[in-house]
DNA sequence: CGCGTTCTTGACTGCTTTCAAAGATGGTGG
DNA sequence: CCACCATCTTTGAAAGCAGTCAAGAACGCG
């Protein structure tokens, strides 16, 4: 189950249109981001290292899905963070000595390297609003492994997602892109793939969602929301 | 069980020692910050609103613990993130409409604004370290909350912990405050109180610990570190 | 059409929670 | 100085959500 595969120069990205709803860029900010160069398509399953750049330039998703993961010695693996398409990654700690995960592509991804802001300009703006609700993503991803069961885990999980992807302007008509197997989710929401499955279950047949073959659409999104606490 | 009381004004507080020992502070910085002023103390689990300050200044823990906190509406709590004498709060959010956690003291806190500090300086430089180590210290609790039984968290939290309050020079000879009650340790790992409170006695009994009346000693931390995979 | 990956399903196990109540502990007031 | 009270810790028994193990079905790709 791949997902169609990713050009290798996108023509309208996401980021410029996240970018462009997290402050009001101008033509010129547009431009330079929708003609951000963009590096070879990492495959499946590589590692988005910082090879290539020594100083750690902020980088975005043009396309795909990638994460941040920290695998165990007895194979548990744990996905900290996801970086969705139109998401900034960089700012990764120059200043720790050894960073305890990797960058990982969850499917194929392409990355570009993102345009330098002017500190004072609606760039800078929309670079600082992106990394605010990165932040929340993380804390709210506390929650939901700390405090939810299944259920409610992938129900705030679900909703989040598709107002992420929404932001990046990928969300049509209600249904998104959600290219990640039932393992991947395990791995993301702290359960097993078996207990996602089972879950997941429950939610189609109730009606609240549908999910197959890397799209996504939520068809109760409101009892999900009620469900899950979820605060848009 | 309250701990001693926090004295009106710090003499040589933990966030000097903590940003002197993230980035070479001059001799001008140590002095700010040590003459920081201090606000009234804040009462154990009082919220530290925004209320003071418009922009959201920077400010410092200078004693207590404090956290970001989320609760439901059924009653259960998860604490996102801790906040620890010496390290720095702020930046939060003025982006986002509404933030759907809060920050409140567990102890009686003392906190202090944070002195501005020169883009170039060294006092930014540890801004910014103390910054990246608190992201680190978030992405470490999503692996202890998603992928670790109940022995390995609280394994784990006790080495986290005893390593950020030695940063700011609060761990004597291997001891170190630990004010939580076993009900906040469960909202902040994930469990119940029950279950810390078994789980505490395994590793008194195996003589990991010692842990009693707001004080913490790791007894045997490289079976605790091996527990828990645990990377300095 | 064949193969590898992913998804499903079932039975059993187990870590953690729930519910309840009995001890400790520390601060407070008489 | 001691009784009293609220809070916190400790224990026990029973229930439950999620994990484990295993095997078969379905899907997508070459």
């Amino acid at each position: 189950m791949r997902h169609a595969p990713v050009p290798a120069t996108a023509l309208s990205h996401p980021a410029a249109t996240r970018l462009a709803a997290l402050a009001p860029l101008s033509m010129r900010d547009r431009a330079r981001l929708e003609q951000a160069r963009s590096a070879p398509n990492i495959r499946q399953g590589r590692e988005i290292t910082a090879e290539g750049a020594p100083a750690e330039l902020p980088r975005m998703v043009v396309a795909g899905w990638a994460a941040l993961v920290r695998d165990f010695r007895d194979g548990r693996r744990q996905i900290l963070s996801l970086l969705l398409p139109g998401e900034v990654l960089g700012d990764f700690h120059p200043s720790l000595p050894t960073t305890p995960w990797a960058v990982v592509a969850l499917t194929e991804v392409a990355i570009a390297d993102a345009p330098a802001a002017d500190p004072d300009g609606a760039l800078e703006q929309a670079y600082r609003a992106g990394a605010d609700l990165q932040r929340a993503y993380t804390l709210n991803h506390i929650v939901r492994l700390g405090r939810m069961d299944a259920y409610e885990r992938i129900a705030d999980w679900l909703l989040e997602t598709r107002d992420r992807l929404a932001l990046s302007g990928l969300v049509d008509e209600g249904a998104f892109p959600m290219p990640l197997t039932q393992d991947m989710l395990g791995d993301l929401l702290g359960l097993t793939s078996v207990h996602v499955n089972r879950t997941l279950q429950v939610m189609r047949r109730e009606g609240s969602v549908d999910l197959r073959s890397g799209w996504a659409r939520l068809l109760r999104p409101a009892q999900l929301a009620e469900a899950a606490e979820y605060r848009a």
